[in-house]
DNA sequence: AAGCCTAGCGCC
DNA sequence: AGGGCGCTAGGCTT
């Protein structure tokens, strides 16, 4: 059964199944929906992101849900429109000099009438040729919605005593505010003295390369791979400058003082908040957690955190994409690479690997373009399924995921410029920079059916972990095993220590759902390692 | 001062 | 001339 959550001035109404309708003060809303809670029902809201925090802060928790924003998203896109409504964002600030108001626009956009969403999207959803995958993709985006709020609500155990002590170890003690850590300074100097030509801006990307270029060192950026080939005494320090640098700057003591709180780091985590539906996050670079900074994350005493990580998720989700059997044969075991080399295809896991990846890229030059006719007469089903989507994005078209999400259409001025080079007398520059945006193009294509078809796996597996870790008695969320780390093929619980066996089993079973759920009958495996650790730097 | 852009680098 | 992101600093414009 499905309960409608519906705002109407200053009360939410709660329809069910049959009609029936609770109107309850805002105020007394998450009592309203523990009641509730008990039947097991699916609430259908407009929007996760704003329902469920303030039940989760009133210790309610939501099994199931239906998340009409997201879902919106996902059939505006499949329909080719822009998605139909601003979905309660607020409204934009006053601005005493806006030259007009656009308030009262806002507010009627912003104004969706849940049942009325509701009625439209399951037609919607009923209209579609694949109505199950499409009835899938929306239950695992509604649970990736809720287990969003709750991972931001429960928090990532940071110790920032531990993360203090290593800023320390490498960078020297906290400098004064606006002050460059001692290390920095000495590195600074250091690559002054070597370079031997005066003053050298070392922040300032283009200052730096003409003082490079003044040192007799043919650059043409700072870029520390092009940093790499060069030789020169100065070029050590430099790079070492350079990683320390991005360490302080991006999390370093400010980014702790910001976002760690209480012994948590709290992100807020975006579904569908990339094009291809991996998440995004919003503050703190929750996606991008360096691994210099992980030994910091630190399991509370008497819990562990269980980290599990699903091996080249990638390329097995081409493989199943494809249904090409050689390379579900090659995945058999744990590791797929390694798969691949015994079939014979290429000479190392490495350039398995980086055959692989580019053929999912896109890649054209090096050792990627070198293996990838090996690669495609031993799987030539799956090498088949990227080059095939790739060449429909050079046409212009849209892909699709494996449950339906679609890929945008290029931009208007893409088309212009395709047309204008396919036009008589096209200039030659202008053919060619067509051809260029079409490859383009493509590459995008080519790496969405796997990159979004991938996300979707994880979003099942994720929803396959938290129904598993759900405990029908109750009790706080942070109280027993809980998810509290996503990063697109990753997973971290954070458990009592008496639970990590079964928390481990649950995420190993419900890779295999995960898999059966996506693809249906499939031979392709997808194992997922799982490491019990105290940190989460000794994963891996 | 605020907004926007680029360069660069972190993650998957 | 390999896909997707977020974030920071510098530097420019408004």
């Amino acid at each position: 059964m499905q309960i409608i959550v519906e705002r109407r001035a200053g009360t939410v109404a709660l329809i069910d199944d049959d009609g029936g309708e609770a109107v309850v003060p805002e105020t007394e809303l998450a009592s309203a929906v523990a009641e509730r809670e008990a039947e097991h029902p699916r609430w259908v809201w407009t929007d996760t992101a704003q329902w469920y925090p303030p039940l989760l802060a009133a210790g309610v928790r939501v099994e199931r849900c239906h998340d009409l924003r997201l879902v919106d998203a996902l059939l505006a896109g499949i329909a080719g429109t822009a998605p139909s409504r601003e979905w309660g964002r607020a409204p934009a600030p006053a601005r005493s000099d806006t030259l007009f108001d656009v308030d009262d626009e806002t507010d009627a956009r912003a104004t969706v009438i849940a049942s009325t969403e509701w009625a439209r999207q399951q037609a919607a959803i009923a209209a579609h040729p694949e109505p199950a995958r499409l009835t899938l993709l929306a239950a695992a985006e509604s649970a990736g919605a809720l287990t969003a709020v709750e991972m931001q609500h429960a928090g990532l155990p940071w110790n920032a005593a531990a993360h203090d002590a290593l800023l320390t170890e490498v960078l020297g003690a906290r400098p004064a505010p606006g002050r460059r850590p001692a290390a920095l300074d000495a590195l600074a100097s250091e690559v002054e003295r070597l370079l031997d030509v005066g003053p050298v801006p070392i922040d300032s990307p283009p200052a730096l390369v003409t003082a490079l270029r003044r040192a007799g060192l043919e650059v043409a950026s700072t870029r520390s791979a092009e940093l790499k080939r060069l030789d020169h005494p100065a070029i050590a320090p430099l790079l070492q400058y350079k990683t320390l640098s991005r360490l302080h700057t991006a999390n370093g003591w400010n980014w702790l003082d910001e976002w760690v709180r209480d012994g948590r780091f709290r992100p807020t985590f975006v579904p569908g908040g990339v094009v291809t539906g991996r998440w995004a996050s919003d503050g703190g670079g929750a996606l991008q957690l360096p691994k210099q900074v992980r030994p910091a994350v630190q399991a509370d005493d008497g819990w562990a955190l269980v980290v599990a990580d699903a091996s080249q998720l990638e390329p097995r989700i081409l493989a199943a994409l494809s249904g090409d059997a050689a390379m579900a044969r090659a995945g058999a075991g744990e590791d797929l690479y390694a798969g691949i080399v015994a079939s014979g295809a290429v000479p190392s896991r490495e350039h398995a690997k980086v055959g692989m990846l580019g053929a999912m890229y896109g890649g054209t030059t090096g050792v990627s373009a070198q293996v990838l006719p090996r690669l495609a007469r031993s799987f030539p089903q799956a090498i088949g399924f990227v080059e095939s989507a790739a060449r429909a994005g050079e046409r212009g078209e849209r892909v699709r995921t494996r449950l339906g999400r679609t890929s945008p259409l290029p931009p208007s001025s893409w088309r212009e410029r395709q047309s204008a080079a396919g036009s008589e007398g096209a200039a030659e520059s202008e053919v060619r920079s067509a051809r260029s945006a079409a490859r383009s193009w493509g590459r995008f294509t080519r790496n969405f059916v796997v990159q979004g078809t991938a996300a979707e796996w994880a979003l099942a597996w994720m929803a396959g972990v938290r129904r598993r870790l759900w405990r029908a008695d109750g009790g706080a969320l942070t109280d027993q095993p809980h998810l509290v780390f996503f990063v697109h093929d990753e997973l971290i619980v954070h458990s009592p220590r008496e639970h990590v066996d079964e928390v481990a089993r649950a995420l190993q079973e419900a890779a295999g759902d995960a898999g059966r759920l996506v693809f249906g009958e499939t031979a392709v495996t997808f194992p997922v390692t799982v490491a019990i650790v105290d940190r989460y730097s000794e994963a891996k």
